[in-house]
DNA sequence: AAGCGTAATGTTATAATATAACATCTTTTC
DNA sequence: GAAAAGATGTTATATTATAACATTACGCTT
């Protein structure tokens, strides 16, 4: 059994990126539609550069072009643009590397499993209730009540797997 | 069936937390010595200081204390004895607080799994190998290998529960 | 459309976390 | 005891993130 999704895959030799962050835009807009929030200029700007590769971005790059576009810009720009972004589910921070990627399917925003390649960079996320629940279990055998959950791999991807 | 192992517990109620200290650092001599390395005063007392509490110890703090013991303790100082004890498995970093706690078990530096309280603050740790097995397959299963997992969980341990 | 309240952004400053680079001192080894 | 390796001292700076307050834009009510 494996009911796991997989909310951003590697990306594949005919990847084309371009299409990638359309789709993320895409939803994005609608999410917010939906949920009655605002998509702002500045917030959709940062949104864009966070999807810009399949790389986790640290938040003083996307400063430094936002800065070539906008002369205002300064830190609070950018972090307050992740805060909004992170709240709504649109992009994970990923802890371990104190960066930021894009998440296709927003809304969970209490469980994430990253898996980050060592060698490309790139990074996978997966959403698989067994291994959540797991977690939950192991947590609660000892009396542990869990609001969130994250989990962040590092390794080699299928592509850069290293020579066996 | 759970072989998993509590490498380090929440606090009972008669914790004593002196004796808590003694053991690790007890551990740790006799690691280092097996190890052939050198526990130095500073890293010594680098240790004793992340096992100040069980709560997660921010570099920071640890300097602010070496200060007023040794009038030449700079980030260096600090940061240096951390990579060692990193390094060496005596303490781990919980990268989504950027703080560090005492390990009390030596050895396994690619994974751990992490309670941290959001009421007391305190951190648990967890080794548990059916939990480690599923994430490596999950991961397999998109054809990546895994080096290093982190797994951070957040809630509220057993003391702090909400009612319910 | 004017006015009001809220949300978002602008702006300046600074806090918190971490590393680079090179000098000096200490320990181990031969 | 000299050389090599390891550890620490020292100064400077890089990186990541937030505080605090001013101003502007937006969305709603009348």
């Amino acid at each position: 059994m494996n009911n796991a999704k997989i909310l951003r895959e590697f990306p594949k030799g005919k990847h084309k990126h371009s299409a990638c962050i359309n789709d993320a835009m895409k939803t994005a807009e609608a999410t917010c539609q939906e949920r009655g929030i605002r998509l702002t200029a500045i917030r959709r700007r940062v949104l864009e550069l966070v999807w810009a590769s399949h790389e986790p971005v640290k938040a003083y790059d996307v400063l430094d072009t936002l800065r070539s576009e906008r002369d205002s810009a300064a830190p609070p720009t950018v972090y307050r643009a992740l805060e909004f972004l992170l709240d709504e589910g649109l992009v994970h921070k990923i802890e371990s590397l104190n960066a930021y990627i894009g998440c296709g399917e927003p809304g969970h925003t209490d469980a994430g499993q990253f898996l980050i390649c060592s060698d490309c960079g790139d990074v996978a996320e997966l959403d698989d209730p067994e291994l959540v629940k797991m977690i939950a279990e192991k947590a609660s055998q000892i009396g542990f009540s869990i609001e969130q959950q994250l989990v962040e791999v590092t390794g080699f991807c299928a592509q850069c797997a290293p020579a066996s």
